[in-house]
DNA sequence: TGTTAAGCGAGACGGTACGTCGTGTCTTAAC
DNA sequence: GTTAAGACACGACGTACCGTCTCGCTTAACA
């Protein structure tokens, strides 16, 4: 499992140092953004020759994507806490911290340029749908204990509530208050309540 | 005001190729996304030297920028069709066929290279600034017309029904159904209806 | 002696593969110049892995030196028509067919290799050395015969004939006319002969 | 006339720093051969940029030769001594001493890149055709004192003359003796002079 | 009506990174 | 014991853009 993921112990992909390369791109990624990343940079700091990972990867952009998707980076697990409103609520929360927290420098600038790069399309797909897939169960959950129509879509409510997110740290990149997150919660809870 | 536009006559700044300038530089955009939008590439297409370009941009970025701006692209006016859910719903429907439509290419890429490159931070902050500016009248109108709390934060409806256009056309990438904006206005309009 | 040749029923150096590998050495040689020949190019036409060509050969040159000196192309035998003008012609003639003919593209080639490369200096010093040695019966005879002086030192002789025909095919590029072997001989010949 | 060459004053053709390129460029030759000729080496060692020489020269070869041909190094003026042998003796003279003296490290090498490198091979030819136009007045000379007869090819002779000096000093690689000179102008006079 | 300054074309340049290719070394494991 | 397989450091290749600079020409405004 672990290892069988590249890098460790040379199981399957990826050169002997991958850990040590994908560690140092997304560093400079975080340092200088998508320019400042460089494949020279990364075989320079790694310790490694340039060849070296033009060999594995075919361009910046796949060892970009790699180093993003092998990173625990864009990865969080599915919160349970009993109710619909504070697994979504969590949900909300978590992706801010995301994007606001101790390592947001190298997270916004990895979704930035995912948001970019048609070379980097894939990823962002792959990375909602991802969390789609893990947030069914949420939903799945709350249908049963009756807090939710099973007519709802789910998707869209994932659109609605990352999408807000999105939007005030990206695009607005305002500071976002502490109950932001209860805020939208709790507008797209009442949206979605069965009527009458 | 329009003759204060650079490449008008010109008036105040910019080149007297401005106008030939700012189409190109979106025309390439479009073509090849930020990576195929070159300078030298604007510079010879436009019949223009180079110099000219940095007498006038300080970089790439500031031309890529004052071209949007000066474009109409990212611009549109605020639907008035009365009711509070007619306007929501053609804002949705304006912002997705803004993404989705004939001049997608050059949307998309403005959008994503906006949100990828700090130097061009200042165009999203001010997009949304203006998109939120001109929307306050929609919801003026509404709170008029009895069909909207006060208490409700424009901000907050509009982050949400954009962003998640945002994470359909631009993070998942798939086709947006038709009635998707109905479905995203229901939602956050009931979701905003006056608890009673 | 033949089979203490490297390659030839694996006797003493060189590895299993050795004629292919000099065969595959010197094709390339021949196609694509000094340049064209490359040990992975080698390796990857003979079917055989890098690692092994250089376990036998130190390099590149090595390699090729070896190619050639195992090979037959520059080695030819010395004529022996009964006249020092025929035997002498017939070596010309056979120089110039040597560079001009058939093969010619991988011996111009390996001439020209020779020639610049110091580490191929050997080949080229043991090339001269051979033809005189050989050549040296061919002036033993004339004199016993009578056609020439014992004073003449043989060394000038074929450096003469030989160096003007490396003028004229290697420097000069022209095309060398079928009279050019008796003309060559004619002027040395005379330039030799006992005065008085 | 000086001032039209490329490097002075920037006239027609070359960078700036043309010269000190073309100085570099050599060095490098003679210290290290054509192996040891990098373009990266001559841009950092004439302080100039590698676009530099790439914007000027399309490749390694090309500046190589214009570098031999803008030196004097192959360049040696015709010697007027009143008589043929005295002509000819101190034009093999002089080519010995050019591929032996002082400079020979820069020579040889050149002599051998040029033939051994068809992107050259213009060179080789340029050279031995000037060699020609220049020693053709050495024979109309002697054509006038009746020292030659008017039925000898001069490029024969010049052929013979240093073909035997390449072949003993690139070839044979063995030390000149100071009456070689002598030797072959005697031998290859006297097999030009009249019968009778 | 000249003069003067701003705008521009032309072209060279230093600089950084790209992605590629070849050399020669090394390790591991198979035949 | 020889070889295949494959990874690697190293160095150079030739290319593409970036952003800067200098030099003259031209053209419009201003004196």
């Amino acid at each position: 499992m672990a290892d069988k993921l590249p890098g460790s112990r040379r199981p399957g992909r990826g050169p002997r140092q991958a850990q040590e390369i994908y560690r140092v791109t997304l560093e400079l990624l975080a340092d200088g953004g998508y320019d400042g990343l460089t494949v020279e940079g990364v075989a320079a700091r790694a310790g490694v020759n340039k060849t070296t990972i033009y060999r594995w990867w075919p361009d910046k952009d796949a060892l970009l994507g790699a180093a993003i998707v092998q990173s625990a980076l864009l990865r969080f697990d599915v919160p349970d806490t009993g109710s619909l409103r504070g697994d979504l609520s969590e949900l909300v929360r978590r992706l801010v911290a995301l994007m606001t927290g101790a390592a947001s420098g190298v997270v916004v600038a990895a979704l930035a340029a995912v948001a970019s790069r048609p070379s980097l399309a894939w990823l962002a797909r792959e990375f909602v749908t991802d969390r789609l897939a893990g947030e069914r169960a949420v939903f799945e959950r709350a249908v049963e204990r009756g807090e939710l129509s099973d007519s709802v879509d789910p998707e869209l409510i994932v659109d609605l509530l990352a999408g807000a997110v999105w939007s005030r740290v990206m695009l607005r990149q305002s500071p976002v208050s502490d109950d932001f997150a209860d805020q939208v919660v709790e507008v797209v809870l009442r949206g979605c309540a069965d009527r009458g």
